[in-house]
Formats: C-alpha cells, sequence, structure tokens
DNA sequence: CGGGATCCATTAGGATACTG
DNA sequence: CAGTATCCTAATGGATCCCG
C-alpha cells in the first residue's frame, strides 16, 4: 500500500482523500470526539468507512485514539499535534475550492 | 456529476485528484504542451486517462485547449490564468506532503 | 459502544484496437 | 497526431449481520 508517490501533492491528496476524512477532520479540530459522536455528525457515512477512515488517518499520525478499557468500550478520536500542522493547509486548500465553487457557474470567456 | 460538497476542501480535491492530473498540471507550468509531448513525460499514463484528465482539467477552467485544424491535427495544451491561481495552493500542498514523506519514516512516539 | 466480517455496487483506472 | 470505443481489473464505498 505505501508506493513512491513522485509528486508530493498526491501524498496529501492521499491523505485527505477519502470521502469522509475532510469532515472527520473538521469535526475534530475544536474538540476529541467519541465515535457514536461522529457517527452522528456525519450520519451518511457507514460504519465501515468512518472505521476505516479513522484507521488511515491514524496511521498517518494525523489523529490520535484513545480507548477507555471500560464496559461498554469508549474510544476518543482527537486531532494529534502532527495533524494540527494540516489546518493551514486545509484552509487555502478551503478558500481555492470556496472560490472555485463559485467560479462554476460563470459565464465562459468570449 | 455536479454536485455539492459539503466542504470546500473535498472541491479541490476533486479536481487536483485524479492520478494524474498533478503531474499533467506540472508539466504545463512552464510551458504549453502538445498532447504527444505529455505522453512522452507521462509515460505511465494511458491515453486513455491522459485524455479524460485533460478534459476534466478543462472543464474545471484550469487548462485550456488550442487546436490547429491541420492534417495531422496539433493540440496544445496549457495552464488558464484561472489555472495558475492554483499554484501557490499546490505549492503548500506540496510541502506539507514533502514534509510528511519524511515523518513516515520516524518512529512511534512512546 | 465500537467495532469486525462479509458481500455487493460504483467508480477509477488500464489494455488494446481502431479512426478522422 | 490525437484521440474514441470497447472490454477488463482494481480500488473505493455501502449494506447488513455479528460480536466482546
Amino acid at each position: 500500500m505505501i508506493h513512491q508517490r513522485q509528486c508530493p501533492i498526491e501524498t496529501i491528496i492521499h491523505v485527505l482523500g477519502g470521502k469522509w476524512k475532510p469532515q472527520i477532520l473538521w469535526h475534530l479540530i475544536d474538540s476529541t470526539k467519541r465515535f457514536s459522536d461522529l457517527e452522528k455528525l456525519i450520519p451518511n457515512a457507514s460504519q465501515k468507512m468512518l472505521t476505516q477512515h479513522l484507521r488511515n488517518l491514524e496511521q498517518e499520525g494525523i489523529i490520535e485514539r484513545k480507548i477507555y478499557p471500560t464496559v461498554p468500550p469508549k474510544v476518543e478520536y482527537s486531532l494529534s499535534d502532527y495533524g494540527k500542522t494540516l489546518l493551514p493547509v486545509a484552509e487555502v486548500m478551503c478558500a481555492w475550492g470556496e472560490n472555485h465553487n463559485k467560479q462554476e457557474i460563470r459565464e465562459p470567456a468570449s
């Protein structure tokens, strides 16, 4: 699964490029969330995909997963310090994307 | 195909997120290229995917396609002015990606 | 509660052949 | 030269059931 990417842009696209990853990160910005919280916040994501994306983000070091060995189990996800280095980048990406969404309805150049 | 994206990050990932799109853009930064040039520059991309990604980027307004009605045909691709607004964003993404590639071999935190 | 396992649908990407 | 068209495989995402 880990292969060399010729352009580092592909790296960040790979890290962020899962259908629900941006939303997951978005919800973790301000506070730690439990698995069930994320399920409620992102209701269209299936359990499987939520789990899978959370695992991916964890492997990349972006988020942290804390397990409380209680019954019933409790698992908390949070943005790691390293993950926070993504935020400024995400902001720039967001700004361009937001503008692009507006541009999409512009008239074609003559 | 056009659907609302809840987070604008998804927009830019959608625009850049094709296997060969970053490379296409990279090669168009400094100069206009013909289709056959891009084929040589990105030899692993199939004709089909190259065409498909070029069409996508054109539809998004990122690149321009100029057809010379000669025989044999000649088609030139170039970055549009609007496409150039992506460059600073791409740079930031690149920088993070580059650093991330180094981090990947770091030892896990204790 | 927070998953794992399994099976299915959709999409992305690739190989090859053909054409104006 | 710059593609289309067709067929195929791989990867992603989703639905459902089960379990400690």
